[in-house]
DNA sequence: TATTAATATCGAAAAAATACGATATATTAA
DNA sequence: TTAATATATCGTATTTTTTCGATATTAATA
């Protein structure tokens, strides 16, 4: 668990919200091409409910994954990404802990 | 609580380490012109500890305290500081739910 | 009053983060 | 094979953060 990442990733408003959106995507997107949200959420969807371009949210969710925030499965020509839940409860342990 | 702030405030290792230093003073420094740790400590003493000047010190103090972690009490010519524990309990909290 | 000491603020340089469009890569479809 | 789609990466411009030295401010001391 690399503290400096996690705490660097969570500094930015967007990637907190990608956080968000990964917690419940039913409440943000139908399910459609990508099918249920089993394996995660595909890049496009989030990229498309952020209001920044295509690459830079590409880079965000590249941001999260460095810090182990999220996870990156790749299915064909998609990368669906999921919340590391483990990892997460792990840092709010940390933090319970040592802020 | 403007967690906004704090979570850009707690970005930084340096400031992370002062709200370490204010954890425990007397494991870093020795009760001395300052007094006793009762007000805190005083914000010489933290700048001495990093390895920064005086003004980039004084700086994140002053973003720790803009996003509440911590609080400035002047006595005289010093300015005490002491951590939050309000709300940085509160912030934990707050993570522990929304994270 | 003049000097020293503690802290804050200013202005600017350097470094890091954010963002974009363009392009590369890889997969699927025609 | 060619075209289309999904995603990642590159180069770069802009903004924000970090840092410094110099200076201002305030309080205590000689």
């Amino acid at each position: 668990m690399d503290v400096d990442l996690i705490f660097k990733a969570l500094a930015n408003p967007t990637r907190r919200q990608i956080l968000e959106w990964l917690k419940a995507p039913e409440q943000f997107l139908s399910i459609d091409e990508c099918g249920d949200f089993k394996r995660g959420v595909c890049a496009g969807h989030i990229e498309r409910l952020g209001n920044l371009s295509q690459s830079t949210m590409s880079n965000h969710l590249s941001v999260l994954q460095q810090a182990g925030l999220i996870r990156a499965e790749k299915y064909g020509q998609w990368s669906y990404f999921s919340r590391n839940e483990a990892l997460i409860q792990q840092y709010v342990e940390y933090l319970k802990h040592s802020l």
